[in-house]
DNA sequence: CTGAAAGCGCTTACAG
DNA sequence: CTGAAAGCGCTTACAG
């Protein structure tokens, strides 16, 4: 069974190549008649376009690149957080439909990433997460239409989806104060100027103001967004200090201060309120249920395609950004005081 | 700034593009100085070949499709199960480190996959999860060395990558009976033949036998791999029979259980003992933490992986079977009685 | 409205 | 040991 070519096609229809060519890709306006012979030739041939030829022709790939961090350098990538394949999966949705293949990829996210890119000559790169300069100094270099999502850099001129870190922080204290608790713990990952425990702390920090309330520098935990390091802060939030809630910048530190709150037998929210952040799965499966600030994270895939498909269709390059909506969403895990 | 090609580094080297190839692919024994040469120039000018014209050319893309299951047809796919996350990523890795791209896809694992494969033209492809008979069908007429992971399809003539679920649902129901408990629920999926659950349940039954307890119809509840339907079942174990243990085919299942039970204040384990499947993250999140039973993820990915690769480069469509081993993660859902 | 033909950047029998 | 050349299957200016 050899395999169908455009040429085959051409000649079932009596038409040339090029003719052929056009019909598929409408580039040319042809007469209706033509394009439907064409289109019935290719169904009962059953041709399949061959995307290697045709990339090396046009010079597009028609695939998109999406850049994922991973755990160790030279090691497997993370996409165990559950974000990670939820956004992946909008985007691999959202890139199939406008006629994109995804390549994932957690490579190191330094040179041998751009040899991928050039290799493979990919239309287009969606960036998730943070990197060094260095990283997005190649990425401008390469010329390839770059959407980044969640990198938190301001100082670029990228197109991103990002969300409004210090927003969120602001409504999670916000909403722990309006609960009647003035004496809230901020438990968080590393605060890296620029990161995003750094903007959800600076919303903390305004809620607080808003409210009247000082910031008391006791109140502050910082470890890694990780649930082991997250169970010793939390109990150390207890037994060191007397807050009344805990605003955890993660989920995924939620659950481990719940986990060792539930171990010491405190209960929550009866004696400690706990908010999170992010609206993993997970926060519907614990017990009680987690109140989080949710995002819609297949809404930022989406966005994060369609800007990509924008700009490499029109070729524009300016800057532009679009902020994710936050919801609270609202769980058993906090109290009025 | 004009791309770089094979050319110039012909023309750099004084070679013919002949000789460079040659030497960048090793197909034929050069010289080390020559192929030296070669290296020294492609630093030197920066060459990165252009897959889409090497695949032209010698038919093969260094492309592996990666097939998993979507929820709706025509909508996103979900590899919000962290299972999917784990072992993609695990996929990813050692495809990457093996030279091959990955093109993850939640298509409808119908005809338009292999519209895609043929495009593509992948080398190979990993098909996670069951499908119908007729995308195997389609699979094996592609021609196209496929490995499957977690398929339950015991007739066909596949390379195969699978949990000895028999002996998990075994293994568990085992761990239940040394600690005492006789009288345990068992709460799944639907049962269709050959699938997860009823391998599961064959290793429940065959456990209970062999400990000389009968199986009790009235023990056993099927649902669906769903959280909130997990939920009412286990109110109904707990109201309608007078079970000690649950043994629950999969993690979410028992998460909906425990979750269940905290809410009724039925204490775990002391009043009733949980087992899970899978070992998720959440295993570990939830208090108590989730017994369960566990399987080497990142190993499973890495031996599909392998097993493609060897098809790929040997021509070798022998079917083989490798079993991923299982283990028990003793946590705290599990009491003796 | 249609087609002949150059060209995209590689690989690989084949010849020497 | 090295190279000239055909060919992979498309796209696209260009001519008519």
């Amino acid at each position: 069974m050899r395999k169908i070519t455009i040429k085959d096609v051409a000649t079932e229809t009596g038409l040339s190549i090029a003719t052929v060519s056009y019909a598929m890709s409408g580039k040319k306006v042809l007469p209706p008649e033509t394009v439907q012979q064409v289109k019935d030739a290719i169904k009962k041939l059953g041709y399949v376009k061959n995307i290697s030829a045709s990339s090396l022709a046009s010079n597009k790939s028609s695939l998109i690149g999406v850049v994922i961090p991973q755990t160790e350098p030279g090691s497997m990538m993370v996409f165990q957080n559950p974000f990670y394949s939820e956004i992946l999966s909008s985007i691999e949705y959202n890139a199939r439909i406008r006629g994109y293949h995804v390549i994932v990829s957690g490579t190191n996210a330094d040179e041998t990433y751009f040899h991928l890119a050039q290799q493979r000559n990919l239309d287009g790169i969606i960036v998730i997460g943070a990197y060094s300069e260095d990283f997005y100094e190649g990425l401008n270099e390469s010329n390839i239409p770059v959407v980044l999502v969640d990198s938190y850099m301001d100082n670029h001129a990228y197109k991103e989806v990002k969300l409004d870190d210090i927003y969120g922080g602001y409504a999670a204290t916000k909403y722990l104060l309006e609960h009647g608790h003035k004496k809230i713990a901020f438990l968080s990952g590393k605060l890296k100027t620029g990161g995003v425990s750094a903007k959800r702390y600076e919303g903390y920090r305004s809620a607080l103001e808003e409210g009247g309330v000082p910031v008391n520098p006791s109140y502050l935990f910082h470890a890694n967004v990780d649930f082991e390091k997250a169970r010793k802060m939390a109990r150390r939030i207890v037994t060191e200090t007397d807050c009344t809630a805990i605003f955890c910048t993660a989920d995924v530190i939620a659950m481990g201060a719940i986990k060792e709150l539930n171990i010491m037998q405190i209960k929550i929210p009866q004696q400690i309120s706990i908010i999170g952040f992010d609206n993993l799965d997970i926060a519907n499966y614990c017990t009680p249920g987690l109140t989080t600030i949710g995002q819609d994270i297949f809404e930022k895939g989406k966005k994060a395609v369609e800007m990509l498909c924008y700009t490499m269709d029109e070729k524009v390059k300016e800057p532009e950004e679009y902020v994710v909506p936050i919801q609270i969403v609202e769980r058993e895990s906090v109290a009025y005081i």
